[in-house]
DNA sequence: TTGAAAGCGCTAACAT
DNA sequence: ATGTTAGCGCTTTCAA
């Protein structure tokens, strides 16, 4: 049976060329012709360039389904995308998510993107799992509470998480997370540096164990430094108006000259509050955000922000899943990376 | 041959149970299991239930890649993002794709993301095609000399583009647009409304016909209102410090009263002028940027701009890849959809 | 080094 | 309304 078919003037593919058409062209059997793909060097020089020459010919790649359905895999890897939401600092996520895509590519793997509510948090995993449609998974959202990692443990499905199992010490799973802690004291530092002293923290409820840590990076490097810490600290909700009324208060009853904040979205309400003021960032007090984002790199007076090595991390992720699905025993499930602090007007 | 293997304590599954499993179980073929799957109306509600009941039981999900040979299709949608960049816009891209994941699950649909460079642009999607790996694209950059649509069409691979085709006006692949015209005709009305008369432009270079679309919302709307426009265009690359050059050259020679500007970025920069020369943004002059951008939601003093309504877009491309896909004929190749305003303090 | 046979899990077509 | 047969395109035995 014909593969093309006639229609008006030319001959239309009608479907993608197999195995048994490249084979039936190099005059060859179909193994060969798989062997050529996925073991060449099982292949005499002249049958394997002549099996190359079929298969460059002919614009011959394998048909995923086929190849998926008989080795059991589908070089897929599962991410969870929440539903749109605004105001936030996903712009991140969006970082992380290009360079994911393109370090997966590099091992031969594709993203696949699939939605998921918080209603029902496991519901995307079981459903791609049981369909055997994904690999392996990579997690994101490992704040306090999050049931996905104990339940793809339990369910032996393979994945790597981007943060690590605050709430599960006993945890195994591999993880890569960047060092928060590391990053507030940098940020820290640098401001030491610079000569202040009085320096503030805005950071995030008590409930957040990142949070904490990226406070205890601040709380250290002022206790190192020999600097006092008492009444220059505040935790609030995570916007732009909870960081402006902070700084507003640490301002009035503390005096700091500098800012450290858990994110972005706070540091800009510090900006904001320093603009109502009319006190000028960097010059009258200084400003270090967290996270990098859009907003701090696009801001009039540019904002100094410590910036997570999401390329890195997404490499370590990769490496870590490759190691999964290969069995390979890899001896050390955790990676902990420092960030780095991208220096603007701001400070 | 059993499926399960005995292991220490306890019985481990080693692979999902098929259909011929759940067939098993409920006492019928193979076959009636796929129905019950597939076309439940053909069972016998007796039958069905039965069947229901097993495969509740057993956690029975349809094996991805054995449906897929069959079927000859993927349940995947694919769509191509560019090496991570920075400092650009694509906060709108992350909406967009959150959105078009939402739509797709429910059209039962996956995305597939896939990585590319624009040093070769038709790579990725090349393989994906010829390995039958994705059902349809999503194609989104359709700037000016892409060749991504003409080489699809070509392949005959459906895709749906998001964006107009611009230089190819005798296109016939479907695509979903939103009227950047309107968008900025909004922007301008409302200032006019505002008792504005001296309305300012900032936009992009003339290479960009998205650019001069926009461009010509602002022209269109001035001139219905009968206010003059000499002096008022500028056209400048999309930077912030573009846009802060660009609105001090206009205050000095043009005394306008507002600006709107073809993106966030710009009209950042129209902020950074105003703040510079002390000038309030919404009070002194009024600012509308294109977007809506992450940094137009947090700037301390609310950036009013053009939001693109992105759960439309993805909505009206899944409907059309549908169409495509069943091969139902789409009478109207493009949609264009309007955009909102967006009103903060800037204005 | 190459070829032949078998079968992954599913669904379309046909038969009952 | 349900069962039987065949085969999607590939890779893993095994044989030559």
């Amino acid at each position: 049976m014909s593969r093309t078919e006639s229609r008006g003037t030319g001959f239309i593919p009608v479907s993608p060329p197999t195995l048994a058409d490249v084979a039936e062209r190099a005059g060859v059997s179909r193994q060969t012709v798989s062997n050529a793909v996925n073991n060449p060097d099982l292949l005499r020089p002249g049958t394997l360039e002549r099996v190359r020459e079929a298969i460059e010919e002919m614009g011959y790649s394998p048909n995923r389904a086929a190849r998926n359905l008989r080795t059991r895999s589908s070089q897929l890897i599962g991410l969870r995308v929440l539903p749109a939401q605004e105001g936030t600092a996903n712009a991140m996520m969006d970082r992380f998510v290009h360079t994911l895509v393109d370090t997966s590519a590099e091992a031969g793997y594709h993203v696949l993107l699939f939605a998921g509510d918080n209603d029902d948090p496991v519901g995307g995993y079981d459903h791609l799992l049981r369909a055997t449609a994904v690999d392996a998974f990579v997690v994101t959202d490992t704040y306090l509470g999050n049931p996905q990692a104990a339940w793809l443990t339990e369910q032996r499905a393979p994945f790597v998480a981007f943060g690590r199992p605050w709430d599960q010490p006993q945890a195994t799973h591999p993880w890569v997370d960047v060092d928060g802690a590391a990053g507030t004291r940098l940020a820290t530092e640098h401001l030491i540096e610079k000569g202040h002293t009085r320096i503030a923290w805005i950071g995030w409820r008590k409930d957040s164990p990142i949070g904490e840590d990226r406070r205890a990076g601040w709380l250290g490097a002022m206790h190192d430094a020999g600097h006092p810490t008492t009444g220059l600290a505040s935790r609030v909700e995570d916007t732009v108006q909870s960081g402006a009324e902070a700084a507003a208060v640490l301002l009035d009853e503390s005096a700091p000259t500098a800012f450290v904040c858990a994110s972005d979205t706070l540091a800009m309400g510090v900006l904001h509050t320093l603009w109502i003021r009319q006190l000028a960032p960097g010059r009258d007090i200084a400003v270090v955000g967290f996270d990098d984002s859009q907003v701090a790199q696009v801001f009039p007076v540019g904002l100094t922000s410590v910036r997570q090595p999401l390329e890195d991390v997404a490499v370590a992720i990769v490496r870590a899943l490759e190691s999964l699905l290969g069995h390979v025993h890899e001896p050390n499930p955790g990676v902990l990376l420092t960030p780095t602090l991208a220096v603007r007007e701001s400070s």
